[in-house]
DNA sequence: AGCACGATTAACT
DNA sequence: GTTAATCGTGCTC
């Protein structure tokens, strides 16, 4: 039962850096004309509060940070560099603003619509960065605020790989990336989560 | 109104 | 390793 699989408000009403590491293993799904295109998350970063000076919630509570203060299990996409968007799911409960940035996913379903919005890279690169898979899943700001625990949402998350499979040793944990002018303690905080996967060199399935 | 910079990527030396 | 591409956001004047 495919709805029984898919992750309820529950999951990302919780401290974010857990859900961030919890969510390394699940499957992102972006339903686009019928289609489902979707990825195992392998990379996830903790933004967690106003004081998080990494987080734009740093600037409190502005047009584009108040999806964070929202409810949880939302979508939070936001454009950056003139040309690239990011994905994000809020967590924890209603007024407090945090997200986890979805850094990384590894394509499973709707490879050749995937393939040839990613021309020119190999699988399994098609969609290792926070911008690509926005890309790859052509997820832009009309996804923002989506409801990931509404029925028939365009973008929601399935339990994919059981959380007891995915052992400890294969998560790897670092500093987040990209944080230029970000001061310390913030900078180097933990947050990053990458989960190390053994992949052929071609798709599944085809 | 103007400015600096960004939770990045691809293409280059 | 370095850099251009490209524009919304938040801050300062």
């Amino acid at each position: 039962m495919a709805d029984m699989d898919r992750l309820s408000r529950d999951f990302f009403d919780r401290n974010t850096v857990i859900v961030a590491k919890e969510l390394l293993g699940k499957r992102l799904v972006r339903v686009e004309d019928g289609n489902r295109l979707a990825g195992y998350i392998v990379e996830t970063e903790a933004y967690r509060g106003e004081e998080d000076l990494g987080c734009h919630a740093r600037a409190g509570l502005t047009q584009r940070t108040s999806i964070m203060y929202g409810s949880p299990g939302h979508a939070y996409v936001y454009f950056t560099y003139g040309m690239h968007w990011m994905l994000n799911f809020v967590t924890e409960p209603k007024g407090f603003p945090a997200a986890v940035l979805i850094r990384g996913i590894l394509p499973c379903e709707g490879m050749d619509i995937i393939s040839n919005r990613r021309k020119g890279q190999p699988f399994p690169r098609w969609a290792d960065g926070p911008a690509k898979l926005c890309q790859a899943l052509n997820i832009t700001g009309s996804l923002n605020g989506t409801d990931l625990c509404a029925p028939n949402s365009a973008l929601f998350i399935e339990n994919g790989l059981p959380q007891d499979k995915i052992s400890n040793n294969h998560v790897k944990v670092s500093s987040r990336i990209g944080l230029f002018s970000v001061p310390e303690p913030w900078k180097s905080i933990p947050w990053r989560f990458v989960l190390q996967m053994e992949v052929n060199n071609e798709p599944a399935g085809r």
